[in-house]
DNA sequence: TTGTTTTGTCTAT
DNA sequence: ATAGACAAAACAA
């Protein structure tokens, strides 16, 4: 399976502050990339760099949340408001604005019924779900 | 199946 | 302070 588009990747004082998946053009430091390129290919299951994640509170507890959700399993939007005693249009809303794609596993989150939505096209939604499916 | 209503949070006025 | 936007869900018909 081929991925969806290129990478690209941010970082400040050494840590990543941000990932763009589908970016025209792959930047970024080479380590960072080559563990992205790893787990796109199935041959990792967790990073190793350090990030710097910036959001609103609320915007934290639901990615922090997020991040439990083990490789190859997913959960609905539904399942996370109600762990956070909020609304899953909320959680759609604070998933919607991750700046850490992959990092944070929002592609793990999905619709009762469906898939839900991605930022940077389902596409990518669809390509990581198959891939941890497969690789689990 | 489609449409309407409710929902919490964010962003910009 | 208020209005509009959302990666959702529940319900009616």
């Amino acid at each position: 399976m081929r991925v969806p588009g290129n990478i690209s990747v941010q970082t400040e004082n050494g840590k990543v502050v941000k990932i763009i998946l589908g970016s025209n053009e792959t930047e970024g430091p080479e380590e960072i990339l080559r563990e992205i390129e790893e787990y796109l290919s199935g041959q990792r299951k967790s990073f190793s760099f350090q990030v710097e994640i910036r959001g609103t509170p609320f915007q934290k507890r639901v990615w922090e949340e997020v991040r439990k959700i083990p490789y190859g399993e997913t959960k609905t939007y539904s399942e996370i408001a109600k762990k956070l005693g909020t609304s899953p249009r909320a959680v759609g809303q604070a998933l919607s604005k991750n700046p850490l794609p992959l990092y944070i596993p929002c592609h793990r989150v999905v619709s009762k019924k469906g898939l839900g939505g991605f930022s940077a096209g389902l596409e990518w939604k669809k390509y990581l779900i198959d891939l941890e499916r497969a690789r689990k």
